[in-house]
DNA sequence: GCAAAAGTGTTATCCCTACACCCATGA
DNA sequence: TCATGGGTGTAGGGATAACACTTTTGC
């Protein structure tokens, strides 16, 4: 059976894709899948997929991502809106961009619905992807990394305690370079969105470090 | 003679929207239309309309801002994609918006296609509006003002020459202060991006200002 | 006692802010 | 000569950047 749907005027499909950021093996990695349909099947891509014609886009866009991927409960914000004509090879298709982080725990990836196989792969091993999609994630990594600068996004990263030493690993993997320890200490306390557990975590031959979590772990923060 | 265009799958609609800023009688002013057709026939509304099946989503933006009031050769940049079910009584349809600013010369207004009038309200005078646009607006507002702080966007208000009392002031009113001349004076020209065109402009009984022009005025840049 | 990461303050530099007077012109 | 906006420099305060040693633990 095949019912149709009609217009007076030509529609365009309408998609949502998810550029999915998390830091592991202290590099940042993302999340694609391999096409299990066509076009470009068993090309890698973004989890993403067709809106539901009453379902909000946000709510797409983490649908799509819990049933390709499993994983649920991320960051998520929109990117931009990609829709020039020719841009999939089916129809004219209009595509809403997210991205998204996550923190590294939490991840028992499995590859369901149209996808073949999900899997993280670190920013700089990105392979071609499917359509237009390796300008969605340069345009998210463009995003993220002014993010940085002034709002508390990276937050976004953590688990729910972690130590200093780990969130100023988590800011040198992202902007690349060794920062200074104590400059790095002052600065993110002068934040005042995190706070001590009173925990501490003890990890090898060294010194504890004492547990923070993030105050408000729900809102991203404008700074400066 | 009705022509149909059928798919297998339910597709929403696709429109774009613009919010056009400018600055006029030392105030921050937008462009809106007055419905010319339903639904909201008679109310005040965003420039905008359905998006064509082979345009690209920043045609159908400058498209539709040119029928309906005349106006080209903004600058302009994609704000955000609204889209939750029910946000037009019509069908469901997906909003690509976009803000757009202009300097306040070359504005011969004329209302047309669906628009049976164009108008420019004061940022503080705006009624309220058809569909979701309050929220649009609001929305093209906090990212212009964000923006001012980061980047030469500014600069997309002022006409070709102008002197740096002129900007001083689009810089007032956009940030709602004033500033110190000095001061502002040192900041802009240590960006770099304005230069001098050697002419004055003797505008009064007071001695004649230098005219500057931007150096690059196609591109806004990041700054600091 | 040694290896390894945790934790902690001070100084110099740069940038931003505050602030007041002379200049060029037209009437 | 007067009214009007155009144009100019300096000093103080606050934020940022550079920099090295002691502490706590496991083995």
């Amino acid at each position: 059976m095949t019912t149709t749907f009609c217009y007076q005027y030509p529609h365009p499909a309408v998609t949502t894709d998810v550029v999915l950021f998390t830091i592991l093996e202290t590099r940042l990695q993302l999340l694609l899948i391999r096409r299990g349909g066509e076009p470009f099947r068993g090309e890698w891509a973004l989890p993403g997929g067709f809106l539901e014609i009453d379902e909000d886009l946000e709510h797409c866009a983490k649908r799509e991502l819990s049933e390709e991927t499993g994983i649920t409960d991320v960051y998520l914000e929109q990117l931009y809106t990609f829709g020039y004509p020719d841009r999939d090879p089916r129809e004219r298709v209009i595509s809403v961009t997210y991205y998204a982080l996550s923190p590294p725990d939490r991840m028992e990836l499995r590859a369901a619905s149209d996808a073949d196989e999900v899997r993280w792969f670190p920013f700089e091993e990105i392979p071609r992807l499917a359509f237009d999609h390796n300008s969605i994630v340069e345009l998210a990594h463009r995003r993220l990394i002014a993010k940085l600068t002034y709002s508390t996004i990276a937050f976004q990263f953590m688990p729910e305690n972690f130590t200093l030493s780990e969130l100023q690993g988590v800011y040198e993997i992202l902007r690349n370079e060794k920062l200074d320890k104590r400059n790095f200490r002052k600065w993110i306390l002068a934040l005042d969105q995190i706070e001590e557990t009173g925990q501490k975590r003890r990890n090898g031959n060294h010194r504890p470090a004492m547990m923070y979590r993030v105050t408000n772990p729900e809102r991203v923060e404008i700074i400066r």
